[in-house]
DNA sequence: TTCCTTGCAAACGATTTGCATTGGA
DNA sequence: TCCAATGCAAATCGTTTGCAAGGAA
């Protein structure tokens, strides 16, 4: 997979004004392996430790600020990061209780829209200016069960 | 507002074997006067410090397995806590992204029992044990717009 | 007395930052 | 060349824990 994405995130980060340098790429290729966020020691330890923790946090800062990446808080203090929506896709996620993992889901495309209003209402009338959503279920996964 | 919800906390930490002393009367207090969940510093402040940090700390994590309140995973690490939701009713959050805050929504009735199904629908055919949801919408609050 | 609870300070673990070095355009 | 990027170590910050003192049953 190193079609689309691999283009777009190039052209994001040109655009930041950043290098997309060597350390940069394989952190970018182990968060679009993922089939969830993951944590900076996770992706450290994914890459057998060949980018340093310290970088994979700053890469992850970087990554963020161009809008690459998006953070998820989890459990412990702990903070996974996944692709951004626009290179993603839109989802949720099912969140583990026991294990902590996390795993992103769709929801049919009626429900999803439908939500999107909801949301776009409620809020509204709070006075708030909504840029996003997202439904976190918690619960117990195959494996944990 | 000393009444039933104080009560039920009172009768849930007996069950639980635990004292419902002063400074834990005092946290449960903060929590339950907030409009939205508090992170133990936020509830130290709260407090003017009668509470020192490290019992406030201790406090949420009796409160926590008494099942009096849940922890709510925010920006920079930060764990907010608020009451549980047979306390103080299902809801979800609006969280902003300009200062962090964190407000309690309700969504109308006919909506979340049909969120509820479409959780259980989607998570069930991932194989996974539903048992609760919660809705996050980031954006910008009235103050921050 | 006997536990549970509290306070302070030290310990921890995730994340950030200072600084000297490396590497790419 | 020149500035961004990197690696290491030290520093931060939220949170946890050891231990001795305080309190209620």
């Amino acid at each position: 997979m190193v079609s689309i994405q691999e283009r777009q995130v190039e052209e994001r980060l040109a655009d930041a004004g950043v290098r997309y340098t060597g350390g940069r790429r394989r952190v970018v290729a182990a968060l679009g392996r993922s089939g969830g966020p993951m944590s900076a020691s996770e992706l450290h330890e994914s890459l057998r430790g060949s980018v340093p923790v310290s970088s994979v946090y700053r890469t992850l800062a970087v990554l963020e600020d161009a809008g690459v990446v998006e953070p998820h808080h989890s459990a412990k203090g702990l903070t996974r990061y996944e692709m951004a929506e626009w290179l993603a896709g839109h989802h949720h996620h099912l969140v583990c209780q026991g294990c902590g993992a996390v795993e992103d889901i769709e929801l049919p495309e009626g429900l999803e829209s439908q939500l999107e209003n909801l949301v776009r209402d409620v809020s509204g009338r709070a006075g708030f200016r909504v840029s996003g959503h997202s439904l976190e279920v918690v619960g117990l996964c195959r494996r944990c069960t």
